[in-house]
DNA sequence: TATAATAGTGACAACCTCTGTCATTATTAC
DNA sequence: GTAATAATGACAGAGGTTGTCACTATTATA
């Protein structure tokens, strides 16, 4: 084998290796331990972090910097990448140490003239939105390792009412609407409920020796069916016009189920959870003229209710 | 130099020149063009796709598929990377024709082993969600060329009173919220509007040859400040429960001016163009008990219109 | 049709780099 | 102390690399 062949599937090697010796090295490639040792350096100045201890159970280690091998990207593949890092610039708080910026500054820079030009050209003209929030939450890289390694947390909490304390153990996070999420056990409610994390106040890993449950099937994809039996779904129907249609399509975070006529109006039919009946009622209250909720009855009388109320607070009756 | 740095340079160099005989190749490394002949073979055979054409104005070409050189990441770096780009798959419809999944594939394929791990484990623990939409946009690779290139697109638009003809000349193109917006200047109505590129039915280059206007200077970052000179702002002041609070900030798109006091309550006092009243009326609404609206007193009498309409429809009154 | 520009191949000698071996030093766990 | 490991230097020989030259093939252009 040549010797640039050998350094580029040594470089490969020594990136999928953990720990290595000169020793193991020189079997592998069949050359000698010299040679190894002249090729590791060559690596070393191409730079390849590499990081050695003499002594026995010594050897060689590749520090947490790893080189990537050459890959074959389309130019619409790294594109398509570029642009998808870029939008974490969006999120204030992430659950990854690293700054991603600074991967896409490598990335950007060491990629092909004409891959960088198309980036430029597109650069002011595409983005993937997130809402921008001020508040920075903290705890994310915790509640992230919490998911990944099954272990109990204990936080604070200030949900709608009042703060709380309580532990739980996290399923995961997930960013959506430009909040952190955490779905988790939590073993105050026993049973799997959603925290949003900002209002997270604090957290920690639990010292006071809650055993975890094993939760390792339960994952973002799936967690919703843990625990929810008691659901009782009732049935809105409600009539909508053209705008009304419009903003359902975009608010309601479930896809509705909307007949949508010729004319843009339309007409949604959806069973929903019977304990979300009051967010609904706010909702179509906040559509205005756009909806006429027919049914089901708790939620007209929801929605004449918060309609009273509302009319004595702007002195309407 | 070495061979096997010579060859690392040559693949970066050839990687970044679009086209490049061998005579230039031997020029610049300084060798003879018999060794750069040779090493162009060697990179063929470590995977650079190369192309030639022989005769005058012939010479090497890299094909589409560019071989990204060596990059080094760290752990964290990479995992960013890779989850923003898996992110991805919650567009229905993107504005790059490669699929972002093979990119990932590959990506993923040729990571070192612990990171690998670390992606991994943290599969199903963390997401970047969008809102899944059903609807696919078809218009996008077009819009999105069209801003690159300064080019006029005539659209069939459904707005929310009806569908009308137009041409457009787009800034760019963005996704929030799980749709996807085009903003543009508008021939027709001689301004920048923002357009929902679902709502978009047909869209084609214009071919009636209306001359693009030079908005190389208008982009994603600033086309709201062009041609909004007739914005006149009122203040809206209002005092919001704890729930109100949470709302606001989670469901205004602009992060609203919020003093929020110890308890969770707080009050707004925010400036807004006076062509959004009647949204925020909606809004406030929507918020039910959790909002009182104090001003202006324009605002308030929306409110109250709204309010005795739906008192109408619901009948209460 | 001739010419020039380009890629591509083969042969060969000179040269230089790479490789293995050996000797040696330094460090560290046990 | 001993064994395991990295690290370095020297040297000779093997083998790879390079430049040159001669030649072929293809193609755009004058």
């Amino acid at each position: 084998m040549s010797k640039s062949k050998r350094l580029m599937e040594l470089m490969m090697t020594v990136n999928r290796m953990r720990k290595f010796t000169v020793k193991e090295l020189a079997a592998e490639f069949n050359v000698s331990s010299r040679t190894i040792l002249r090729d590791l350096q060559e690596l070393s100045e191409l730079g390849v972090p590499l990081y050695s201890e003499v002594g026995p159970h010594g050897g060689y280690q590749v520090l947490k910097e790893r080189i990537l091998p050459p890959i074959a990207f389309g130019v619409d593949e790294a594109v398509a990448m570029f642009f998808a890092s870029h939008a974490l610039r969006h999120y204030l708080s992430l659950p990854f140490e690293a700054e991603s910026s600074s991967a896409l500054q490598k990335f950007y820079f060491y990629m092909p003239g004409d891959v960088r030009d198309r980036i430029d050209e597109m650069k002011n003209r595409v983005d993937f939105h997130a809402h921008d929030r001020r508040q920075k939450v903290d705890c994310l890289g915790l509640l992230l390792e919490a998911a990944v390694r099954q272990r109990v947390v204990t936080i604070r909490y200030g949900s709608k009412q009042e703060d709380s304390e309580r532990s739980i153990q996290p399923v995961g996070i997930y960013a959506s609407n430009g909040f952190w999420y955490c779905p988790a056990y939590c073993f105050l409610r026993r049973g799997f409920r959603l925290f949003r994390c900002d209002r997270i106040r604090s957290a920690a890993f639990d010292e006071t020796g809650i055993e975890p449950l094993d939760h390792r099937h339960v994952h973002l994809g799936n967690w919703e069916e843990f625990g929810r039996e008691e659901r009782i779904d009732v049935r809105i129907v409600a009539e909508l016009s053209r705008e009304g249609v419009q903003r359902c399509q975009g608010e309601l975070s479930h896809v509705p189920f909307i007949a949508v006529r010729e004319d843009g109006s339309g007409r949604l039919d959806q069973r929903v959870p019977e304990s979300e009946l009051p967010y609904f009622a706010k909702f179509f209250l906040g559509l205005g003229g756009e909806a006429t909720v027919e049914g089901p009855e708790e939620l007209v009388a929801l929605i004449r209710k918060l309609l009273s109320e509302l009319s004595a607070k702007y002195g309407l009756m």
